[in-house]
DNA sequence: GCGCCGAGGAGTGTATACATAAGTCGGCTA
DNA sequence: TAGCCGACTTATGTATACACTCCTCGGCGC
């Protein structure tokens, strides 16, 4: 693998898992160094996280990682719930794919498999596993990588999500519903079903974003107290 | 100006304007040589060209220059549809810009303005300001990078239509339309409007495209005869 | 004559040295 | 003491040498 790729993936890595969260400064040089590689590659990487909208660029002192607030999080889901939407419509258009009764299947099963916690992350590959299918099946490259373009900042915001089990619950019913439309063929139902999932998905994480900001202040509140 | 920026736009200027027409072959070492820089900042430039989607890398020999076959115009302005109705009807609905006013009076002069070949350029330029003025008013930095992702593809799509001011006159009208739309605030109507410009636009490129592909094979069959 | 194999070459990938710009901090001055 | 000016620091921007990969083309064997 090339180190320029090594790079990126790392860094991009560290900036959706949080290891390096909204505000983090990256320099060439200290980069460089951390991941033994020279700048060349480094750079190239920082030129590509730029790109993604994940690294922004500070005068004379680096490459920031991009803010996530509230208002970018409803920007992000206002674009992703056009272009998903219209997605599914697509393909339940072109119906011509055998992996999405395979997949219709698995999300019939979900809700047995989402009864333990610890099955959670084979959920989360299911869910991609249905976004590798749409992306190959809308037959449109513009189109995926619009949406492409949405994932990384995606992931972010969903790590401020409340992964409670009744959301995940209700979670795999709206997918199970969009899969459900893609197979019958379907599509406004396949556009209007992906618009619900999304758009309750916004209103879960707007949820836990202002809660958490509530106990936030109360718990500085409690600091200026004591 | 950074080399790097001079050497991108250079090249990106050589491909809108089909200087280098799809399958053009780039290399690092002879564009470096023809621009008198180094290799650092064309391969820079590269990297953004590659992620614009106007070099696709083949491996070994350079990248490429992409190819802008039918079906990938008609992808184009599908997506394209989607994303600007949306855009018009979210600014619609901010309705917060004395800016429309001043394009709304001078939409209603371009017919006037039309009458003499030579003004093309000026109306191209009004169009550029409509464009400029939606960008700035969507309010979603995901929105605005997802329209402008297309723009490198739709300037080199545009040479293919045919500039007859038959049509011009009629795009004419139809941005009237939609500026009158935003400024009234009537947000379903700025997001039909702009449809229905949009679908005439890719029908005209579409109509001159069959049309000189049917030329092409005309005189190509002619030369077979003689 | 067809296909495999290897040497050559063209191209990208990486490291590193040097150039340059911008931000910061200290000192000078009013 | 506040503001400005300038050198220093630190960052990016660029050039270039070298390493490596892969394509190509010629020769050889079957």
């Amino acid at each position: 693998m090339r180190a320029s790729d090594t790079a990126y993936t790392a860094l991009r890595d560290d900036i959706l898992h949080w290891v390096s969260p909204p505000g983090t400064v990256f320099a060439e040089v200290e980069q460089a160094q951390r991941l033994s590689i020279s700048r060349t590659p480094v750079r190239e990487a920082f030129a590509r996280l730029a790109a993604d909208g994940l690294l922004v660029a500070l005068p004379g002192r680096g490459l920031v990682v991009s803010d996530l607030s509230r208002d970018t999080i409803v920007e992000l889901f206002e674009l992703r719930i056009v272009l998903e939407s219209e997605a599914a419509r697509l393909v339940a258009r072109r119906r011509d794919a055998q992996i999405f009764l395979e997949l219709l299947e698995d999300f019939r099963l979900a809700p047995a498999l989402l009864e333990r916690d610890d099955n959670r992350n084979e959920y989360y590959a299911l869910v991609a596993r249905l976004d590798a299918a749409i992306d190959k099946a809308v037959g449109s490259q513009f189109m995926v990588s619009a949406i492409r373009q949405l994932r990384p900042h995606l992931v972010r915001a969903r790590r401020l999500a409340r992964g409670d089990s009744e959301r995940l619950l209700a979670a795999a019913a709206e997918h199970l519903t969009i899969v459900e439309a893609i197979v019958d063929g379907d599509a406004q139902l396949a556009a209007d079903a992906t618009a619900v999932h999304l758009r309750k998905s916004l209103k879960n994480i707007l949820e836990s974003v202002d809660h958490s900001a509530i106990a936030a202040s109360n718990s500085a509140a409690a600091m200026n107290h004591s």
